[in-house]
DNA sequence: GTTTGATTCAAACATACGTTTGAATATCGG
DNA sequence: CCGATATTCAAACGTATGTTTGAATCAAAC
């Protein structure tokens, strides 16, 4: 494989990524994204495949090192002896949340392809869940060990909602920047998280009157 | 109009929500949902004028009385002289997570096209948006007078947090029913919300790190 | 029973899509 | 410089989409 290989291939992932979080998968055409990335259309076909190949590719470089990350942050976490329920939190949501920041490796424009995932009907989602699933099992008896009182039901529902905000987080938090005029700005990351942690430690401390009366 | 027309209006309508939420909007086509509502291909362009009014009439016939609901029960709380972050939640988030159960009126479907549109990239959001507006700010009000001493920025973005669990409820409540074999099942609307709200209002009650040190 | 308007229907239309093809071009080891 | 391999390219293919059309069917009023 020469460098031009890399780079054509590159530039369609690029290319791509951006488009599928600006107007979506099934509304971006390869005829679009080629024409947008200097490609010829028959490149995308060349290079992947298919379209959903080049879908699934986009996913895999992105998703393993998010979720290593979190596991190597989990990791620290115990081997630093602090198992509170904010640093598990912390090494669950920040590698996500940070991804916006990382403009760098074009991360900015996939935290909202990534959020959007979790409530897509696409068979796609399938595969990425089974990646998720350690992690999900991980972090699970993480917090089980930081909240040996709760009971485990509550466990499960109090970690999907702070999913779910983690998600509305990265695919609508353009939507909050710009209802709050800059006032609330998910793109500093940091900042983000604090409030993230803030909100869902608490709500994973709360007594509950759910089912467990 | 005979009732005939009411008739293939609203079983297009109907099927329509149906696949919307099993396949996307993009991904369902007119012939299939013809087909399968046992009309003609050209009956949603006779009755709805092209398939992006049907849409939109589909989410104004479910989102208007939702809001509606919300506003009343509010309304509700306040001539009552329950003022409690508990009684503003239940108002907001009740409406919206009963929707499930409304199979009566086909709401069950519906519940996981609006959790999807928060994070779709579609114009259509801006017109929801828009009627939403006004119910955010109302409960932005509402909210601030029950937590008087919680800093606005903290109100703004714990909200937007709720508002993400609730959304990923929507959306994804069956993933989490069937990752937990049954054992947290969102199809049981007053349950979930009582798990949510006890969530939420932990959250809206933690002491604040964010940027208010 | 005829007329009028609303609704359905089969067929065609134009357009856009993902994919394939086969020739042209670039790249690089020998 | 040559030959082999990898890559690009313009063009075409087949299919699916949303939409339009004009005739056929229906319902009810006169």
């Amino acid at each position: 494989m020469s460098a031009t290989t890399y780079d054509t291939r590159d530039r369609l992932l690029d290319t791509a990524e951006r488009l599928f979080a600006e107007r979506g998968i099934d509304a971006t055409s390869l005829r679009h994204i080629t024409a947008e990335a200097d490609a010829n259309l028959a490149s995308v076909n060349y290079h992947f495949g298919s379209k959903e190949e080049l879908v699934r590719e986009l996913f895999a470089r992105r998703i393993g090192p998010i979720n290593r990350e979190r596991l190597d942050q989990l990791a620290a976490c115990q081997s630093r002896g602090d198992t509170s329920l904010e640093c598990v939190l912390s090494a669950f949501l920040g590698p996500a949340l940070r991804l916006r920041l990382n403009a760098a490796h074009g991360g900015e424009h996939f935290t909202c392809l990534l959020g959007r995932l979790y409530s897509e009907p696409t068979e796609l989602k399938i595969v990425i869940i089974d990646e998720f699933k350690e992690v999900l099992a991980r972090f699970n008896t993480a917090l089980q060990r930081a909240l040996p009182d709760l009971a485990h039901d509550d466990l499960t529902w109090r970690f999907f909602f702070t999913i779910g905000s983690m998600a509305h987080l990265m695919s609508a938090g353009d939507l909050l920047n710009t209802l709050t005029q800059g006032r609330c700005d998910p793109s500093d990351a940091e900042g983000t998280l604090q409030h993230l942690i803030d909100f869902s430690a608490a709500g994973f401390r709360a007594i509950s009157r759910g089912d467990t009366p």
